[in-house]
DNA sequence: GATCCGTGGAT
DNA sequence: TATCCAAGGAT
């Protein structure tokens, strides 16, 4: 790996400053009159998640919840009921979490820097930085997925970054931030830009690429990754049945009665209230007594639900 | 540091 | 059809 000299660098910086200008995508929380608290919603409901995917929950999010203290007012069943099937949850309840914190302890505002936007709930150490940075134009170090595969072709050579973020990373990606504060911010906005849209995971468009003259990997002839990532198993597992079960919960209207994920409505002699659906894909998936009743104690024990009447339901 | 935690479009 | 993988965080 060969770190470029700081004429070079100025020169990266100046090439994606100008690609991002001219061909950034117009995503509502990018609009300079967007919120802290639309900025944050969105780097969170974006953890693990594609743009096209967030953007419908986001605007109904922000017209429901105004602010901190809108979302804050509510149950935190209502965060994870109106999250629908963005995946993963836990984080409409943490970010529910994070709404009463800053209630309680931050004057119902986002706290303006990395340290206090750590301390709040599902904000880890990329969305504290990223939020500081692109809310509140903090000259910060981000570092997400696709800003380490473009640091790790463009300068180290390699096709993939290494399966966990290295302190090796970090120090890079300290090395790469222009000096200036406002460059800074649309630097990490306009690295993460290109690995999102060009410098993809599989298939990258090196042709449109503003930097490739400058690419590590490509002047290397493109050599393969030197791992295989290993794939996220989904079928037969826990978190199926999790995710099956709480698309039967984000639909009911009142509790559902415990037998009811065990056996078919029909055999039970009654019919739920517009769970017939979910709870039909949820006996299609035959899990395991054992493994569904691990499912339910675990979305108890995680707050994604709650017994109530003798029935689970969404925290109220 | 390894695991767990959802979902669905792309290939 | 099967696998990959996406603006990670918490434990």
């Amino acid at each position: 790996m060969t770190l470029p000299d700081s004429g070079q660098l100025a020169g990266l910086h100046q090439a994606l400053d100008q690609w991002f200008a001219e061909t950034a995508r117009d995503l509502p929380w990018r609009e300079p009159d967007c919120s802290p608290w639309g900025i944050l919603v969105s780097e969170v409901m974006l953890q693990q998640t594609p743009v096209v995917r967030v953007l419908p929950v986001w605007l109904d999010w922000m017209e429901r919840w105004p602010t901190p203290a809108h979302l804050a007012d509510e149950p935190s069943g209502a965060a994870v009921r109106h999250w629908g099937r963005l995946g993963y949850p836990r984080r409409a309840l943490r970010l529910h979490a994070a709404a009463v914190a800053m209630r309680e302890q931050h004057d119902g505002q986002v706290p303006d820097n990395y340290i206090e936007l750590l301390g709040l709930p599902g904000v880890g150490n990329y969305t504290a930085a990223a939020i500081a940075a692109f809310a509140f134009g903090r000259r910060e170090t981000v570092v997400d997925t696709n800003i380490r595969r473009v640091h790790a072709r463009l300068i180290s050579g390699s096709a993939l970054p290494a399966p966990a973020l290295t302190a090796g990373e970090m120090r890079l990606a300290d090395a790469l931030l222009p000096d200036d504060r406002e460059l800074s911010v649309r630097w990490n906005a306009s690295v993460m830009e290109l690995g999102a849209m060009v410098c993809t995971a599989r298939s990258p468009k090196c042709a449109d690429c503003p930097v490739r003259s400058s690419c590590a990997w490509l002047a290397a002839g493109e050599p393969p990754p030197s791992y295989v990532p290993k794939g996220q198993s989904w079928h037969g597992t826990d978190r199926q049945v999790r995710g099956a079960v709480m698309a039967v919960l984000r639909e009911a209207v009142t509790p559902v009665p415990r037998e009811m994920f065990e056996q078919a409505p029909a055999d039970l002699g009654f019919a739920p209230s517009g769970v017939g659906i979910p709870l039909a894909a949820l006996h299609r998936l035959n899990s395991a007594p054992e493994q569904l009743e691990r499912a339910l104690a675990g979305l108890l024990v995680d707050g994604l639900a709650e017994m109530h009447d003798g029935g689970l339901r969404l925290p109220a």
